[in-house]
DNA sequence: CGGCCGTCTTAAAACATTCTTAATCAAACA
DNA sequence: TGTTTGATTAAGAATGTTTTAAGACGGCCG
């Protein structure tokens, strides 16, 4: 059963959460502080952090910075404020999902949900290192700082948006990333327009990187899912 | 962890930033008055500096205009005025971002952040480490003391700006510099302004470097990221 | 002081590439 | 078979780059 973490400084508040995720069968640990929730989250298996942004010693931004900098466990921040800017900060920095307060139970579970779907079909991601600027995944190799992307050796040459979405699905090689996630990672947080954009950009990589680009080799659609990277990560 | 100079005179507002600063790991120094922070500034590794613009005896815009002259950290203006004319004078001056009193603790940090990883990515400037005086790209060779060029051994004659991109270019061979970090660095932390105007160098740059400045084989642009000056860093 | 010169900045236009969107088709599933 | 998801395409919008040219600025010299 899902651990979750719940993070907020008003007692009322963390009870309630308590109750009503303990109600659906969840584990759940709490914390007071920021700085408490990372030493938990440090310490123990987290499925998922509902974060409280208004809170003393170290506000949940900044919590949810640091955190970031280890894990990705997904976050949902939790605000008293409606105001869009902490929103958008917190999204930006690399929070999952928001829900205001005063939040309704049924909401609240929904989203939790939701998120802990979405995470466990990733599998649990492994944090993430300190900035590599090099990557390479069989047979292919990319720079970061060159913006550059080999291919046996060939040089590739691929827009921007294709360049950060190679880079992901690289950094997670093997793994099934969805549309969603790719849209979230590589456009920072904007909200998830059109559904095609991510499988247009897909298409063009293709081209790019595959002999037959309508029967990928390395570049896979899981159905359903979302696509992976076929090949052995190389450091 | 970085350094960070706090500079106001009201000491409220100095140690509540130290508190959320040094919260998050960062080490402060503090001063009262621009001279102070000047002095500061040089005796010290500062890795940025949070500046109040009303200040008795030297305000932060002159602070800002000296601090300039040698030296290009990241500077947050502060200030109690919501008014343009003092934050547009700072931009102008060479501020990278400015937060208006009262200010919001998270904002503050994020700003903080964001402009320490920006300028932290670009790797530590060159400050007053024994910064080297000769670098080798390629068939380029150029000696800072000497303000010299070599293409393959012969001597190419650059103008003072041309002669600052090439160095920047060459220090980073390999890496892509978006024309927003040169003209950060060239122009000494001035804001980017006119959009070509980097652009105009590097023509005049590929000119005399480049056998056809159409088709570059040095310095290449790489789209919608920046130039990139092709060739093995030798030492 | 005034004019000449090289350099730098700015603006605008022309040009090039890339991104998004929307519509349609194909494939996989139930 | 119907529904959902992915693939494909093409066109227009958005963005970035190159090139030109004109003017500003400052140093230098007569």
């Amino acid at each position: 059963m899902p651990n979750i973490l719940i993070c907020d400084d008003e007692p009322d508040i963390v009870s309630a959460l308590q109750i009503y995720l303990q109600a659906e069968g969840y584990t759940t640990l709490t914390a007071r502080t920021g700085r408490e929730a990372l030493r938990l989250a440090a310490d123990n298996d987290i499925h998922l952090i509902l974060l409280d942004i208004m809170m003393p010693e170290m506000d949940g931004i900044t919590a949810l910075a640091k955190l970031r900098e280890t894990c990705n466990v997904p976050v949902i921040l939790l605000t008293a404020k409606s105001e869009d800017t902490d929103k958008v900060l917190g999204l930006n920095i690399g929070a999952d999902d928001y829900i205001t307060k005063p939040f309704n139970p049924v909401e609240v579970l929904a989203r939790v949900k939701s998120q802990l779907r979405r995470y466990l079909t990733l599998g649990s991601r492994p944090a993430r290192e300190d900035n590599p600027t090099h990557y390479a995944v069989g047979s292919l190799e990319l720079d970061d700082k060159g913006k550059l992307v080999l291919l046996d050796g060939e040089p590739v040459s691929l827009t921007p948006t294709e360049f950060e979405i190679l880079k992901l699905l690289m950094q997670h090689a093997g793994e099934v990333l969805s549309p969603r996630d790719i849209y979230r990672r590589v456009w920072n947080g904007e909200p998830y327009g059109a559904e095609s954009t991510v499988a247009v950009h897909i298409r063009h990589l293709r081209e790019k990187i595959e002999i037959n680009p309508a029967e990928p080799r390395l570049l896979k659609v899981v159905w359903a899912q979302g696509y992976k990277l076929d090949g052995e990560k190389r450091p």
